[in-house]
DNA sequence: GCCAACGTTGGC
DNA sequence: GCCAACGTTGGC
């Protein structure tokens, strides 16, 4: 028998809930992923591969991962980009964490004390390795559906 | 091409 | 509200 290996990506992206919460994603059912004006962020952005998933971070007042997004159209021009090379992903609501894991969280957990959430923090779009995805899964005691 | 000045982000 | 970190801009 012939077993087809998907290779599946992880991602995270921030965004502070007084310009788009978690609920206004919901409420939304989908988003463009627009605005992102960082060279390292929006390669990320054009990593991203259809049905790969996402954490969804609440930065500022909340500082917690609140749910799981995945990609529903990969990298296309930002239309919100008047001038420059800008691109732009559609996330689609996948389930809310039933407990945000929130950013000390993240800092006590000595395998997630270097992922570029804490290394690198105003960085917007970012990668994760699969054992990451699934230890703060594990964290916001929360299961794929 | 260097670097000072400046703006932005985001944790504290 | 402050400030560190970082990216961008522009003068030289």
């Amino acid at each position: 028998m012939r077993c087809s290996m998907i290779v599946m990506n992880y991602w995270l992206v921030k965004q502070e809930p007084e310009a788009y919460a978690w609920k206004d994603f919901l409420r939304e059912g989908k988003t463009a992923w627009t605005g992102v004006r960082n060279y390292q962020a929006r390669n990320a952005l054009r990593q991203m591969q259809k049905d790969d998933l996402v954490l969804f971070y609440h930065s500022v007042s909340e500082k917690s991962i609140v749910g799981i997004a995945k990609v529903l159209r990969e990298a296309y021009p930002d239309p919100t980009a008047k001038t420059g090379d800008w691109s732009c992903v559609d996330l689609k609501p996948v389930k809310p964490f039933s407990h945000p894991v929130t950013l000390s969280q993240i800092k006590e957990t000595p395998s997630l004390a270097s992922i570029p959430l804490i290394r690198q923090s105003r960085l917007s779009v970012m990668a994760l390795t699969r054992k990451e995805f699934t230890l703060i899964l594990s964290l916001g005691k929360t299961h794929l559906p």
